[in-house]
DNA sequence: CTGTTAGCGCCTTCAC
DNA sequence: GTGAAGGCGCTAACAG
């Protein structure tokens, strides 16, 4: 099929472990012959064959990467990262998508698995029970991105929920808000009480009392709808502003609100989270919580190659940023 | 490492070449010890090495994909159904993107021959002429999505630009629309030129002739921007709507609108093309074409499925769909 | 410096 | 039905 060594050994007149030699550049090979069988490699359009390699080296130069779904706003970006340091370094992506259903997270590992990845990439789930230990199984490295498990035991990088919460928090309260709802999320909870502690804390450490009341955990699952489901809510609490899980639920209430005839900020302000693309060009443009996402993913791919270098790595937890924009203000005079 | 064949052969007594057969559920083997050495095998965690059977079988079960940017809320639906394909499949996907830079797509392709990969395909991209050369050497079928490419050796599925555009010019045609801007794209020429041709045959089929400054070609490359720059020459023109090239540039023109207190659809409809999320909750929604993403992802991988089943494959091209929301409306009586 | 030999894990004739 | 032998393309000792 292709062009090997052993045919550019039989055009330089040479044996086989020479051209393996002379194309890893090894300095045990005479600089004339070497260059010979280069040039030669380079005629014939040879291109090393990444299985037969892997094979004897026990590393394939892959990563799996796996995510709930691509098409999510919050991930892509992450995802760039990831591949961006990927490829720089010569590795390649091996992509997975779990649409959050265990069969196909157990089929996605199982592929990577027959591909003997040399490391993984989690990007934010849940990372159920048989996952997890089919993951262990393969012993390979394992980087987890803003994960929603308890366990403790892999590799992993997130971002600061609380530190991001008390942001928005403390920039609300900077407007003279009092009365600060907070909008969480039942289908990542861990993150979500994240959020919520830092929202506590802070308001706390401000000196004053929470109602728990203010806190709505939506029954619906898509953020938009949750969203829209809170801000009634919300509004019945007499609240001025609403710190939601994320930025989708944020625009649900913004949405919600507008068909309320709520105005925003004028009745109620509102931050989010995540800073997503679509955040800067509604109307009006979304206060928010910025995630380095693209940093984590980078970050995220980095930890894995020095773990791949036998390297040990320490997790890490990333700042964020607050992006005030215009669906904050201060209170309404009453 | 990790458990081979031989490993299980020697367990069971047996020897390799019959641990082979029976995990590929041979007739050629005895059904008992099939049965024994199958169940040994899952005992003792057996995972067939990919890399060791493409040496032999020469295929990988693996096909790249070249994105310019997976970022982009346009391609990530794409991916999300070459994915989902694919995985049924059992075959696995690598991931390149190229930034649209000619450097890093060869480093993608070269990677891709490495890997060995079955099949190749290419998202929204102009397939320069180096990166198709080395495709050609790899000798592997590939598919394009939405090319921007003028041969036509390779096989494709794109959306059918003419009468998308065509939807669109329509719907205005039929609000009463006479001054109708079209703004195109200079980054994807080929595929904006297709959506001016349905635009221009819409109006030549209605009986109205065609005014060149009603075509507007933004000298800005992102799309925002472009939208941005184009509105107030269409305003110029006392256009009373405007087809933008896609929806972030129609997204660019509703912001400057905003801007300039030019209220949306009251002085100006503006309709879209993609359907990208955010279009259904800005403020206007967004009437724009449909493309179907997802579905043209899974299509062409169906086509490369079948090419790598020798099967022949034809071009497909997809039909869009209008969807009418917020941002159209009859021109203001006069 | 270079060639020989062996083997990575698997599949596939070809004998038995 | 099953085993022995060879080879996919490459790297890695071990001799020269």
């Amino acid at each position: 099929m292709s062009v090997s060594i052993k045919d550019i050994a039989r055009q330089a007149g040479v044996s086989h472990s020479t051209v393996s030699r002379a194309l890893r550049n090894s300095p045990l090979v005479n600089e004339r012959t070497g260059d010979a069988i280069r040039r030669l490699a380079r005629e014939m359009g040879y291109t090393p064959s990444a299985a037969a390699r892997s094979l004897v080296t026990q590393r394939t130069r892959t990563v799996g990467l796996v995510v709930t779904a691509l098409s999510d706003p919050f991930i892509d970006r992450i995802v760039d990262g990831i591949e961006d340091l990927a490829t720089s370094a010569g590795y390649g992506v091996l992509l997975g998508s779990s649409h959050a259903d265990p069969e196909r997270e157990l089929g996605v590992v199982e592929m990577f698995h027959q591909q003997r990845v040399d490391g993984v990439i989690v990007v934010a789930s849940r990372v159920g029970q048989l996952y997890a230990e089919q993951l262990q199984e393969m012993s390979v490295p394992i980087v987890l991105i803003n994960n929603e498990a308890d366990g403790d035991y892999l590799y992993s990088v997130s971002v600061d929920d609380q530190q991001g919460a008390r942001l928005a928090t403390d920039h609300l309260l900077s407007l003279g808000h009092r009365r600060i709802a907070y909008i969480g999320s039942a289908t990542r909870r861990a993150t979500s009480l994240g959020r919520q502690s830092g929202y506590e804390r802070g308001l706390r450490e401000a000196g004053f009392s929470l109602d728990p009341e203010l806190v709505y955990l939506p029954r619906a699952q898509m953020d938009i709808a949750a969203g829209r489901e809170a801000l009634p809510h919300v509004l019945e609490q007499e609240a001025t502003a609403m710190f939601c899980f994320n930025d989708r639920t944020a625009i649900g209430a913004l949405l919600q609100a507008r068909e309320q005839g709520v105005s925003l900020p004028g009745d109620l302000s509102v931050v989010g989270f995540d800073d997503i693309e679509p955040s800067w060009y509604l109307a009006p443009p979304l206060t928010t919580i910025h995630q380095p996402r693209w940093q984590m993913g980078r970050t995220a791919m980095e930890m894995l190659l020095g773990l791949l270098d036998e390297k040990q790595a320490t997790n890490r937890t990333m700042d964020c940023r607050l992006v005030v924009r215009g669906s904050t203000a201060p209170p309404a005079a009453k």
